[in-house]
DNA sequence: AAGCGGGTTACGATAGGCGTAACTTGAAAT
DNA sequence: ATTTCAAGTTACGCCTATCGTAACCCGCTT
């Protein structure tokens, strides 16, 4: 019938489904065909078509069971994305040196549909630490991450936080108009503080990573567990959080 | 016209042509529109169509110069993709605990598409060492890498060997029949040492790792600038990588 | 031995995707 | 300034690559 949709104009759709496909196994180690095919409501002749494709070229590898998981070349594409992908090569080093200095986890997130997304980490060598993991996501409205959220234009910002904000413990904020409230501090003060609003018992920190024009680009962020974390530590992280991001700013070329 | 090329069955055509463009763009970052389509011998707009619906899923970004990049989903997906393909997770920490003792680098290879390709590294901290990559290609019939032709059945050894054989160095085989003669040794031996077969000044030594059935799935290496490399470093490495060998094999179920 | 569910194959209909050709833009050349 | 050229993009009608249906083939359970 119609073809015109509002905005998906000239995109390949077979295409789409089969980078839709490719995302389910990463993020389903050992799905089955019928699995991958109910998650995206298509049939099984079309991603058994698909996965074959894939599996041709190494993106995904079939086991003798009939599970799908990825493939070597999507390690190859991975590693290569890394060297191209200027914030995080940048970042990369500036990571690991926070990290070290903190001795506690560091990450580089950015907005990503409506979500905070895990794009680099660091962790350091200690028994009990902050897991990270790339391309995780976390929603915007809690946690250290708000300072994404805080410098976007009120507009978007408002786009942004759905209806009804997510509880994830006790202390995360749920009302609107207290989280408006709660930015427009943070971008005053530069930076976000939060204390279990994700999980209990951690600490998150995080700084924004400006543009010229003071647009956020990404955040630079420390969690650590709460038990050793004092208020002078939460100090020491806020200024190495802000060299590091006047740094990557910087190398990105401001 | 005709359609049933000799094994292209069930492929999703242009799944696999896009699939060609990602790789495209991670072997040659910064790469134009133009470019792609000329490397691919395809036109300028179904090109466009790809890349602008690669773009939309993130793994591939264009620069405002109009140049294209891989972007974050890649690196999420590579992530991922490490953890997930066994061999590589396993071997990990095996390559690095091996590269600490030898205090030089070292790779995992596996056999692909008629070459060795670089799955996993590890490199030491050091000022002068061998440059890995993951993803990068080499000959199987040059260099230490020849210990996975050695164990192939004779026949299918054959079929990988070309016609005519590259030289890379002065010291690369090039008769055809030196080197099954070499092959043969090989896996009477149980390793391989390369002199400068690759690059003049380096010394590489590989290891095959086998499965229960003695078949080769990979080779882990040593490499190392020659002129800090005594016999004795050599035959130091060999026992390491003997011992990394057989500890993935047994991870690996054997 | 019938039933079930995952995986696979066959095939004809169709709309998704293709290439041609035309247009835009911006930069280089004259 | 004016022309030329090439890269990038859009439009559109044709056609074939791709789709879903339906049927089939396991192996496993009942």
């Amino acid at each position: 019938m119609d073809k015109r949709q509002s905005s998906k104009s000239d995109i390949v759709q077979s295409v789409d489904v089969c980078i839709d496909v490719l995302l389910n196994v990463a993020k389903n180690p050992d799905i089955r065909l019928t699995e991958v095919a109910q998650n995206l409501g298509e049939t099984k002749p079309r991603i058994l078509r698909m996965l074959r494709t894939l599996e041709r070229r190494g993106l995904v590898r079939k086991s003798d069971t009939g599970t799908y998981r990825l493939g070597t070349t999507a390690i190859i594409l991975g590693t290569a994305a890394s060297t191209q992908v200027d914030l995080v090569r940048i970042a990369n080093p500036i990571l690991e040196e926070v990290g070290q200095k903190a001795n506690e986890t560091t990450q580089l997130r950015i907005i990503d549909n409506g979500e905070s997304l895990c794009i680099a980490k660091f962790e350091p060598m200690r028994d009990l630490r902050v897991q990270a993991m790339i391309g995780r996501r976390r929603p915007l409205t809690a946690g250290s991450y708000k300072v994404l959220l805080a410098y976007l234009h009120p507009q978007v910002q408002l786009q942004m936080i759905p209806e009804t904000l997510p509880r994830l413990t006790k202390r995360t904020i749920t009302d609107r108009g207290k989280l408006v409230a709660e930015l427009d501090k943070i971008r005053r003060q530069g930076f976000c503080v939060s204390y279990g609003e994700v999980s209990d018992q951690l600490v998150s920190v995080s700084v924004p990573v400006l543009a010229f024009d003071g647009s956020v680009i990404a955040a630079v962020n420390v969690g650590a567990p709460a038990f050793r974390t004092q208020k002078s530590d939460v100090d020491r992280f806020i200024v190495l959080l802000k060299e590091a991001s006047s740094k990557i700013s910087a190398r990105l070329g401001w």
